[in-house]
RNA sequence: GGGUCUAUAGCCAAGUGGUAAGGCGUGGGACUGCAACUCCCUGAUGCGUUGGUUCAAAUCCGACUAGGCCCUCCA
């Protein structure tokens, strides 16, 4: 398989440590609140990569974090924690919040047929695994103690800022308004691994540490529970494209640093939703649920339809005009794959042949985009159809776009039945009752097809 | 200012040197009592602009233009 790795900002051949065991880690969400649809833009991506290396042959170990603490607005120290400012706007316990939105969270990514990882992990559960690392970093001189904080010390690292290419010099303090400087840190650049003091009192998650009642920094989380359960050596680390700085920027560095070698090989980030304005983004306030969407009439899976329909390294503009686009393609897409007959012997070489090409696809980079065009090449084809069938159910393993769908258990003998009764309407010019049985077995979910044959129906 | 990415029909979009996939929509047709569904036909001498390399460029190189994102909140 072939992918784009962020720390070579090249296309590479995936090899990974251990072909029976690919390690995986993708950063989860911060459950302050719900999560949008750019949000969860990401999650699609990572669902698809996981999915694609189980249909190329490799088993998958993915770990997932709930960051439910230390997530604070700005590392300088400055910022309110998310998980308080959302307790706080709910009148809730932090617990709470995380519980709720948690909960939120994995009905989304069911509604999306994203699957639930292996492991997931919380921020909270994995204390004791920072304190260790956090711990050997100061030991090795790798970070320091100011102002009541522990902070890392990247005036230690030659190759911060591997992963994006940023020059000290040339980075511009507070490009964003808001940012301010943190008199406590020795270089601007340093971030927190452990906060003892804070402008902000009223953290009430706090642990004991050998540096004082305190909480962890936001980037030492997923280092930690990313160490504990997937080992020293990561093959692939995923997340959106605003993590690579500074979020995974400051994992690498402290995690090579505690470790003393190489952590991840593999950095694959997805790229963002955006509006016509520009990025989508909690803290603007103003944000689409996928809940809102479905209260909209629109099918959460035509949303991953979408998704799936261009390249995850491209930012992919929200409209409402492209979302019903991919609503009517979606929904003539499944209607088209009703209609195959499931009849005929399982055509072994054709469907070796097809499913070679649908693994071409999703190995070149995860290019779900031609692997559709592939789905209606084979529509076209005259292939039998048990072995169309076959084959896109075996395809929407990896697409899972719920292609294939059970046929409702509905009585035929009542439609045959309804069917004779407007037959004979039509015939005695009776439209009006005609249209009404039409009308009738449509709010049942049956769709009538008037041929040349005669009448046929589908379910829907 | 630095970094990085993008620009292909009304819309989404593939394409990585060999002469523009696919889908949605539009229009026309078949079918129909009218429809819906389905099927057939339908669109870029052209890939932001402009130079260059080449027998050959949407694809490579340069310049320019426009836009997105990052530069300590973010997926």
């Amino acid at each position: 398989m072939k992918i784009f790795n962020t720390l070579t900002r090249e296309v590479e051949e995936f090899v990974p440590n251990d072909k029976n065991c690919v390690k995986m880690y993708t950063c989860g969400p911060t459950v302050y609140h719900y999560a949008h649809i750019g949000n969860l833009r990401t999650y699609i991506f990572e669902d698809i990569l996981e999915k694609t290396l189980n249909y190329l042959g490799y088993p998958v170990k993915r770990v997932m974090n709930i960051t439910d603490v230390g997530h604070l607005a700005s590392d300088s120290d400055s910022g309110e924690d998310k998980m308080l400012s959302g307790a706080k706007r709910e009148h809730k316990t932090v617990l709470e919040i995380a519980d709720f939105y948690t909960k939120a969270f994995q009905k989304d990514l069911e509604t999306l047929n994203i699957k639930w990882p292996e492991t997931v992990s919380k921020a909270t559960d994995n204390i004791e695994e920072y304190i260790k690392i956090i711990t050997k970093l100061l030991e090795d001189g790798y970070a320091y103690q100011s102002g009541g904080n522990v902070y890392f010390d990247t005036s230690k690292l030659t190759d911060y800022y591997k992963l994006t290419n940023h020059k000290v010099d040339e980075m511009v303090v507070g490009a964003r308004v808001g940012v301010e400087e943190d008199s406590a840190k020795k270089n601007q650049a340093d971030f927190a691994l452990w906060f003892t003091k804070s402008k902000f009192e009223s953290q009430e998650l706090k642990w004991d540490s050998p540096w004082g009642v305190g909480y962890p920094g936001w980037h030492i989380e997923c280092s930690g529970i990313s160490m504990k359960y997937l080992g020293e050596y990561l093959d692939i680390h995923c997340g959106g494209v605003d993590n690579i700085f500074p979020h995974h920027t400051n994992e690498i560095a402290q995690s090579e640093s505690y470790l003393g070698h190489k952590w991840c090989n593999y950095w694959i980030h997805g790229e963002h939703l955006n509006d016509a304005s520009g990025k989508m983004s909690k803290s603007k306030g103003d944000f689409l649920t996928l809940s809102l969407l479905q209260e909209k009439g629109y099918d959460a899976l035509a949303y991953r339809f979408m998704c799936l329909n261009t390249s995850y390294r491209k930012v992919l503009v929200f409209t409402y005009e492209s979302l019903e686009n991919a609503l009517n393609a979606y929904q003539k897409l499944k209607s088209k794959i009703k209609e195959i007959v499931n009849e005929g012997e399982i055509e072994e070489e054709k469907y070796q042949e097809y499913d070679q090409k649908f693994r071409e696809c999703i190995s070149d980079d995860l290019n779900t985009s031609n692997a559709i065009t592939l789905l209606y090449e084979l529509l076209k084809s005259d292939v039998d159809g048990a072995t169309k069938l076959k084959l896109i159910a075996s395809w929407d393993q990896v697409l899972s776009l719920n292609l294939i769908e059970e046929q409702r258990n509905i009585d035929t003998a009542f439609i045959e039945q309804k069917i004779v009764e407007r037959k004979e309407a039509k015939e005695n010019k009776d439209y009006l009752k005609a249209d009404a049985i039409r009308k009738e077995l449509e709010n049942l979910g049956i769709l009538l097809k008037d041929t040349r044959e005669g009448t046929t129906y589908v379910i829907k």
